[in-house]
RNA sequence: UGGAGGAGGCGGGUGUCCGCUGUUCGUCAAUGCGAAUAGAGGAAAGUCCGGACUCCAGACAGGCUGCAUGCCGGGUAACGCCCGGCCGCGGUAACGCGAGGGAAAGUGCCACAGAGAGUAGACCGCCUUCGUCUUUGGGCGGAGGUAAGGGUGAAAGGGUGCGGUAAGAGCGCACCGCUUCGCCGGUGACGGUGGAGGCACGGUAAACCCCAUGCGGAGCAAGGCCAAAUAGGGAAACCGAGGGUCGCCUGUCCUCGCCUUUCGUUUUUGGCGGGAGAGGUUUCCGGGUCGGCUGCUCGAGCCCGCCGGUAACGGCGGGCCAAGAUGAAUGGACGCCGCCCUUCGGGGUACAGGAUCCGGCUUAUAGCCUCCUUCAACCG
């Protein structure tokens, strides 16, 4: 977390505006994560995050396993989302695509995607800490971007509320 | 200009923001940060052939079995690939297609139809002759000669024509085909040509099979190196009890043998030493799992020029270094442009993503471009 204090202070600011612009245009609906400009030193955090990193993956087939095995799991129309608490401090990421999903392309296509996703929405899972698996679905690689995000971070507020509860 | 055929190429461009992987450099405690730079295809695909490389087995090599290939010559590291040619078939042509050796080594199969289907055969016919009847046209019956015509069939034991004959027939002749023997041309497949034979030899080998040639097996999850934890194996050193009762202390009980007043890991009533048993700790060794590193990208390499060759390709000279990921990077989002369709709102923009690396084949592919050839029409 040292590096964020590297930034310097005027790329962070165009940072937050094209971030403010984009959570704009596709601001359709109450799933999309909205923020407001005024709560500074929280925006700062939110707005660096924005790199993924190999250690920010899951690489190993027994985390996998795991995370089928004791995560939460939520059931979307393009993801099926599970997560399970990490041992480590941050939030990894693992993704999966099976061949019905399609050819060599799609599959990549769509694990792309979701990798963006992940990057590009970090925030909606600070202070989870999570290990977070991700099964595509039909249809994942050619529906438009608001549309899948909007799926996506409803996915995660319902993992948020399971985690509440238990 | 239009149709057709062949060869080759491209297969989106661009802007903004945020990212990913490798390498180099700088900085640093650091796998972090910063900068620079590189980063999917013509099929990367199917995994169908051929290799390189690695391990295993064996060792001159050969055979059996199995699989593959199959006109000729050349190219290549090699091939089932490529180039050139031959033959057959299709097309007016350019050109295309062909597993294209052997059916007189043997075995099998060829339904139905048909008189007869492989040592042929005679249903309707045709012809001769005898008998008989007669309205003199011929009819009926017997004996024989035939295979031209009809009919069946995928196929009827050479074809067409002329002669010949009672009618016919390779019975004879010419041409074509076939078989066979020469000669000429060609490296060869084969082509041309001359003679002889009177015709025997149906098809099927992606049916078994025969002949010739080739092939040891497994694969980068190959193979090599480092190596945590746990359990277990071996070795050494050190320590001294263990169990029951129990919250703790004291006391007591049980568990090996020998010896008897010196010594000490402990096990005694007290003391000693040998044997035996048992536990703990530490260290080392060997095997080796998770994991990591390597193999891993400079190679039958790419580009340009010249020379040889009809060509595939080869030789020489010069230049270049161009992915190396590993739950797997090379992107995501939003614009603009190009192209296509449009109901003028808009919609679409192919097939498709390296996984050790090369040479091929096959399959998928929206659209676009270039060159050559051929045919038809028009103009000159």
């Amino acid at each position: 977390m040292n590096h964020e204090k590297n930034i310097p202070a005027k790329q962070q600011a165009a940072q937050e505006k094209t971030r403010f612009q984009g959570s704009h245009a596709f601001s359709d609906g109450a799933e999309s994560f909205e923020f407001s400009a005024e709560e500074g030193a929280q925006t700062r955090q939110r707005l660096t995050n924005r790199r993924l990193t190999r250690k920010q993956r899951l690489q190993r087939r027994a985390d996998f396993q795991l995370t089928y095995r004791e995560g939460e799991r939520v059931i979307g129309r393009y993801l099926v989302l599970f997560a399970r608490p990490s041992v480590l401090g941050c939030c990894r990421l693992g993704i999966t695509a099976s061949r019905k999903v399609g050819s060599a392309v799609v599959r990549t296509r769509c694990r792309r995607r979701i990798r963006e996703l992940f990057r590009l929405n970090s925030e909606a899972l600070s202070g989870l800490g999570v290990d977070l698996v991700v099964n595509v679905r039909r249809g994942c690689e050619s529906v438009p971007w608001p549309e899948l995000q909007g799926d996506y971070l409803a996915g995660l507020k319902r993992l948020r509320r399971a985690a509440r509860i238990e």
